[in-house]
DNA sequence: TAGATTGTTAATCGATTAACAATC
DNA sequence: TAGATTGTTAATCGATTAACAATC
């Protein structure tokens, strides 16, 4: 049962929300109709207070003893993350990330749906790549702001990546998913969510240290 | 001067010691001999405090006044974040992700060296990207453990992600960067460090969500 | 009923931020 | 010296975890 009590959740908390989705399919399609927080937990290797807990933020309401309605915490979670109505973006950088993030069709499940790239290379301008045209980045002004899309994704060179930005901004981006290794500078009502490759190996490097240190 | 007090640092410090690199490099171009943590701060919109307080966990000295040494600095980071002998890695998964890592050659000087890849594509089996050659995954377990490789680079589709893991534990692999969106099942003593997009995704959702219902 | 699992309230933990004496 | 910036110690903040009454 739905509730109207949907806080503002926590980064963390929405960071693993999809993670439960994907439990939460996984359970739907072997024919269950509920899981207890328990159950996801073990999935993922988390705490089930834990789970409970980023479910509340949702505003679903289990049942004690049984635990949450497979379905109802599927459609919760979907229109919580706003995967129901999937928002347009576009690519700006074709090259092989960018490539690979249109080969993605996970997204269209996630609620991004990738409706065109742009690219400077006249080679792949005009071309399709998993059935996303490719445009020349001068027409990134004039298409976006015609089609109003809201959701940029940045995977063009760090050196160009800034004025790309500006571009996109004037065009009337609102968020931008950056795959570059550049801090943009943006107007203080864009929304920037880097994806930071460099933090992410930091993390693993530092990991693996510690753990020859500690076995040797 | 460096200092033997090195904390075991929190894994936030570790993820933001590479964009404190990112701004010394640029500071040291520019021929500045030293910097605040207030400058490194404002470059990257950041509070000073917390500047100090992660170099702080490296064993780095300050001096009040003057702030620390660019080169000094630089050094500490890098031998810090292991980057000054770079590691050898190899890539699973020669696709339009693997592509693009194996491109990345921004990689060369933050620690990683990618040595090799592997595909199960004959096509692309033989060739070279960006000078790194592709072997087949059959021969991944016995070259990989030949040449005693410990970090793996994750970038095969998820359907055989887990089969693809379980060979490269067995070749002895100590680390593995995962970009697919399957939770690997490995020893408790393997190191994973997942690139979850579908995460990353989900804030960027969530802020545009927060950010069009307080503007509407 | 008994017991499994929930939601809530409180405790703990760890990271960030503030305050400020030390210092060149 | 005066003042900018450090390193340290304490306070705050927010997320995680624990405890437990409520409930079907």
């Amino acid at each position: 049962m739905t509730n109207e009590s949907q806080k503002t959740p926590s980064i963390p908390t929405v960071r693993r929300l999809p993670s439960y989705l994907s439990v939460l399919r996984d359970a739907q399609k072997q024919g269950m109709a509920t899981v207890s927080s328990s159950y996801i937990a073990k999935k993922l290797k988390l705490e089930s207070i834990q789970v409970r807990k980023d479910i509340s933020s949702t505003g679903l309401i289990g049942q004690p003893r049984i635990g949450f309605s497979v379905p109802e915490l599927i459609d919760v979670i979907e229109s919580f993350l706003g995967y129901k109505n999937a928002k347009d973006a576009f690519i700006a950088g074709a090259g092989h990330l960018g490539s690979a993030l249109m080969g993605y069709s996970g997204f269209k499940g996630y609620g991004l749906n990738i409706v065109l790239a742009f690219d400077v290379d006249s080679q792949k301008v005009g071309t399709k790549v998993d059935g996303i045209e490719i445009f020349h980045l001068d027409k990134l002004e004039d298409l976006v702001s015609r089609l109003r899309i809201n959701i940029a994704i940045l995977t063009v060179p760090d050196a160009v990546a800034q004025n790309v930005t500006d571009v996109m901004v004037k065009a009337g981006v609102r968020a931008i998913w950056n795959f570059t290794s550049v801090k943009l500078s943006v107007p203080d009502d864009i929304i920037v969510e880097r994806v930071d490759l460099v933090a992410s190996l930091a993390t693993l490097s530092s990991k693996l240290k510690q753990s020859i240190l500690s076995n040797e």
